[in-house]
DNA sequence: TTGAAAGCGCTAACAC
DNA sequence: GTGTTAGCGCTTTCAA
């Protein structure tokens, strides 16, 4: 590896006159300034990052702790992390925490020896039903800035992004009532999440605001790790009578419209779907899926921003921030 | 930050004699060693991982250069390099190429600077496609090791991770041959990749083994970005005929047995289908997809293996090895 | 215009 | 058994 100190030997100059050189200081002649890019060029030198890092104590990297990277959604708000933390000009380290405490706490304690400079985090549904948050309030001590986005925590005083998941729902729960649709079912396999609650519950709200009550046996929770195809076929041929669906997830919206076609209906003529999907999951179904659409990406960017922003502010104990993206719902197909 | 000599000045000790006792170093006596112990977890001291990097000069870092994390392979592939670098004592740093050489070029630059001991790289689309892999053959000249996967390119001397596509899609194909299929289709939206083109060529070599001749028609080769959807539709009304068909990528087959369900073909019994996938895809269709699974997860711990093997090896220039992952044919349904 | 020296936090060879 | 010192590669103040 090629360092300072070699090129300044090479030269017959001292370090610092060749590190100032190449920061293109004021302090050095053009002369001497354009001699050292010459052999710094030469030799492709780089400027070795730990030892930036050491000096500034600054990494310009930042963590970012996902539950789980084969979910659509997670992947897709990393994309927008990892991009736009390019050109700001940071990396980052990822951790996976599979959905557990364990290791959300170990990822944590792990990089908070000055291997980040600041994380972003979506709790582990481990975390959310635990309700322990301990490990993440800690990290207000150590100051490294945290920016916590669609897992959030109330009782976690820190920057977040969020979609608003309850207009969402009841947007698209109203969606299916215009259609004249009587007997819809919600089906979610996120029902311990926040936002599944979130979700859940304002799809209760429009129901009973139209109809005056809800149908409990048309709702369907599904374990995570269980078959959600085995149990969305005998929810269907339980309750045939079902004429819209609202999917609360980023799945099992594509599996009722296979399954429900499977076993006869039309879609959308017998049955309207709505889900929580992108592009590429409405494609995988005939007809394609209708989707709430979370702008993922424009979360991932919206939370580095603002991590980015509070590493920069000087200090001053800016007022924490929710940023909420705007969704979209999409594609009439299946409604 | 709390550091070594913060506790050596509250301890009047000396520095070197606190960073001896919390390695339990055999000179400090044992009385010291508890002493400053208590002191370090009572300020919960954890030691700069910057400076010790800096002082190693090893990072225990390592850059993953992946094309696109939405694509499932990829995902799952990078859960298993994360969960087995972390219980090596690794941590990751993802660089998404979005299938672009640029980025791939710029991440491995970038990284290059003492940020991470070695690569796992999968060379994008467009570094295949234009052949420009001085890049990565450079990375030998800075003894920062690389392990390619999947996308490996035969020209770079280093160590890999593949399965074996084209027996995969001999299989495959041999397995519709043996149900009697006769127009047996191909379906790949990667015909640009080297695993593209020798799956392909593997379905070839099988048809016109059996057949004596292969049916250019019943190829279809889709171009990224291109919605997959319509012109598989547009394929079937063109080629009612077909009775079988083996996908060579991770989206079309499920694709393909909606759209032929569709158009009124049974499945299997008109049409038997196999793909590239995993669970969770196989999952979303009624039937469920047969799939050849790939044991992407498999393919990451071998990846991240091979790569710390060749950082601990002590410079004594190994051979390079290629592991040659076994994949799975899984479920029968739709076949 | 250039160089010497200190220091970021840590480890390790070498004194005492 | 403990302390001193040097050094990892870099930036930056201060002196020349």
């Amino acid at each position: 590896m090629i360092t300072l100190k070699k090129l300044a030997e090479q030269l017959n100059v001292s370090v610092s006159t060749v590190s100032k050189a190449l920061n293109d200081s004021s302090e050095i002649s053009q002369e001497t300034i354009i001699r050292v890019k010459e052999l710094a060029k030469h030799y492709n030198y780089q400027p070795n990052r730990i030892a930036q890092s050491l000096q500034k104590s600054s990494t310009r990297t930042i963590g970012v702790i996902i539950p789980n990277i084969l979910n659509r959604f997670f992947a897709k708000v990393l994309v927008g992390i990892e991009k736009e933390a390019n050109t700001l000009g940071y990396n980052i380290i990822t951790c996976i925490t599979n959905e557990t405490l364990s290791k959300e706490k170990e990822s944590l304690k792990l990089l908070s020896n000055g291997s980040v400079d600041g994380f972003i985090l979506a709790a582990s549904e481990e975390t959310q039903v635990s309700k322990n948050f301990d490990h993440i309030s800690l990290l207000q001590s150590s100051d490294l800035p945290v920016v916590m986005f669609d897992r959030v925590i109330d009782n976690v005083n820190c920057d977040k992004v969020v979609i608003d998941d309850f207009s969402a729902l009841q947007k698209a729960t109203v969606h299916l009532i215009a259609k004249g649709r009587k007997n819809i079912a919600f089906i979610s396999n996120i029902d311990d999440l926040n936002v599944g609650k979130s979700r859940k519950q304002a799809y209760k709200d429009s129901i009973l605001k139209k109809y005056h009550k809800v149908d409990e046996s048309l709702i369907l929770t599904i374990p995570r790790k269980v078959n959600s195809q085995d149990r969305i076929k005998a929810f269907f041929k339980a309750n045939p009578h079902i004429d819209g669906v609202v999917s609360a997830d980023n799945t099992s919206g594509t599996i009722v419209l296979n399954v429900a076609k499977d076993l006869g209906f039309k879609i959308p003529e017998d049955l309207s779907i709505i889900g929580f999907a992108d592009e590429a999951i409405s494609n995988l179904s005939v007809p394609r899926l209708s989707y709430i659409s979370q702008n993922a990406k424009q979360i991932g960017i919206a939370a580095i921003n603002l991590l980015v922003d509070r590493l920069n502010s000087e200090e001053e104990k800016k007022e924490f921030t929710t940023r909420v993206i705007p969704y979209k719902i999409k594609n009439q197909e299946s409604l």
